[in-house]
DNA sequence: GTGTTTAACGAAAACGGTTTCGTGTTAATA
DNA sequence: TATTAACACGAAACCGTTTTCGTTAAACAC
């Protein structure tokens, strides 16, 4: 077992000092062209390559990203993590994902390990739990402590930092109005209650749409879940509890559920019910009928997100200007809604 | 923008040296009661917390795992990572995720960023492009330097290291053999090039099952495609260009789609056609019908690994004893089989 | 021969901790 | 009273770098 080598190990073989090797390997002009010859042999010889802990201490920077996000299970953060993955490797960033789980102390001690010097900054996205509390005093630290932070799609207005967000109001609009374009008029929405500030956006867009064309909205054709997690008993009741001709769901999973629950009714999809979830993933892509649904672009969120970082990160300035950027969702249509 | 409160600055302020302000907060014997109780309330007050770091500097541990996998967005892959996730945290330790994107390059150059100091150990899965080049030099050096590697579910008999996998024959055996009981002769089987070690095997079972009940294999009923990614094209051509009466598919992807071929070919599921995938993800219990896969226990897999992986991190001793752990796929039955 | 510049290198501090090994003071013991 | 042990604390080394600021010796100018 060959340990790594470190500049110390160099400067004893070589019988220099410790910062001539450090200024050679540098290709510092104070050394000679001898010396640094030398050195660069011996080191490539024998593959040394710096400690980055020892990097970080001196410059307090970590080259690190910590993530926190409630699950990593759900598509759409996936997709989020890969372009996060993919800008940050790109500018030689490390990314370090925590789970929350939706839970508001893992979030807050997923919080407390990193920010004491692992990482660099943040991007994350609140659990539904500290959505609800409306508890957010450990973001509140971190950002006091000078810690960048940039947080996506679950955000909230009560802390200053860079926001990415889609515009959920909008998607929930566009499903909508898709919807009634197809002429219907019971249109049943399938959502989570509403401290989760996407769910909230997409209902607004819904009620707006509906007003929009004059189609009185039905509070009885709205189910509010208490989480994102599946209740396929609760889905039944409902649809078994309301006249519908299309459904609305605030994810793939109520949708393509949905979509099961109306077949095994008898009824044609998208002739009878016409679906549109959220969130275009691989669910929504095999589906059978393929479902139609609002795109997030997740990927671009995690792109943009990491840039905003970096860049904050990076930037000397001390000026505190937070800007929110909102990427518009787009609707994918496929068979369950007539194209 | 209060900086954080480093033990320097607790010394500072109290007017007593670094050393006994850390032996203070660490409750040793050495410092007197008054002593302690005043370091200890000042610290509280001022909300330090030392710098992992420094301390990941002087101990040479760093409480950080590094996971590189080829993938984030397939499911099984995801699961893994809140496996380990779940285990490590709970042990104290970060996780820190780097995409190979199935590609060489990118994981021999994410193992180095991780390999100087950033981590404690590895936890893998090959790209596939690394299994087709058969080239482990970058894992071979970082097990020399003593960093401990667990390889799971894509692994190498080139490297000593943990391994973890399901049985990845006995899965294709048991699916192959579960369509046999159903009556189907004409077994086909969708699944990439052997070089990655997982396909190998799940054909193995394949065709183990199919000698071991007299039925002759037929390799025109064999498609391989290159990679795990979709090719609708060549599905369906292969589907027009042979008889067939299941199917059984390395991934949930392969298997939804060839549902979806079979009932545009007007063949109903699973009388006609009885489809089998590998993968037990939101895919297939949400698919229409639902799918019969081979479930992979992803989640349990990262447990062990990161069980396997810290016990060796945290471990004295210098013996080098390696295990490979071979858990049990379970055939989750579901409607694109007869039950 | 003296003073000044320059090239090439080393010593040491710093990053923020931990830990070993003194050391001075006080109290207990011979 | 002299010796010793216990107590409470501090100095300093160390982890592996980077970087500032000497320092030395040779080369040069006068």
């Amino acid at each position: 077992m060959k340990s790594k080598i470190t500049l110390k190990d160099i400067a004893r073989e070589l019988e220099v000092s410790i910062s001539t090797v450090s200024k050679a390997l540098k290709n510092s002009e104070e050394i000679s062209r001898d010396t640094k010859e030398k050195v660069q042999a011996f080191a490539r010889l024998y593959n040394y390559k710096p400690n980055n802990i020892a990097i970080s201490l001196k410059n307090k920077r970590t080259k690190n990203i910590g993530v926190v996000i409630p699950d990593i299970v759900h598509h759409f953060f996936t997709t989020v993590i890969r372009g996060i993955e993919k800008y940050a490797n790109a500018k030689g960033y490390n990314v370090i994902v925590c789970l929350s789980e939706e839970s508001f102390d893992k979030e807050v001690i997923n919080m407390e390990m990193l920010a004491n010097g692992s990482i660099d900054g943040f991007i994350m996205s609140l659990s539904s739990e500290t959505q609800a509390k409306n508890d957010y005093n450990h973001l509140k630290e971190v950002t006091e402590q000078g810690i960048p932070v940039v947080l996506f799609d679950r955000i909230t207005n009560e802390i200053d930092c860079d926001k990415v967000i889609i515009d959920d109001r909008m998607g929930g609009y566009l499903a909508t109005k898709k919807l009634i374009e197809q002429g219907k008029q019971k249109i049943a929405l399938i959502t989570t209650d509403d401290y989760l500030s996407v769910s909230k956006a997409r209902g607004d867009g819904y009620r707006k749409a509906l007003l929009d064309s004059n189609i009185e909205l039905d509070e009885s054709r709205i189910l509010k879940l208490p989480t994102m997690e599946m209740d396929e008993e609760r889905i039944r009741n409902f649809f078994d509890s309301i006249e519908f001709d299309a459904v609305l769901c605030v994810n793939e999973i109520f949708a393509v559920f949905s979509m099961r629950v109306a077949l095994e009714k008898g009824l044609k999809i998208p002739k009878d019910v016409a679906v549109i979830g959220f969130t275009n993933g691989l669910l929504s892509k095999y589906a059978n009928p393929s479902l139609t649904v609002v795109a997030q672009h997740g990927e671009k969120m995690g792109e943009i997100s990491a840039q905003m970082l970096i860049e904050k990160v990076e930037s000397e300035k001390e000026e505190e200007t937070f800007q929110t950027k909102i990427l518009e969702p787009t609707l994918v249509v496929r068979d369950s809604t007539i194209n």
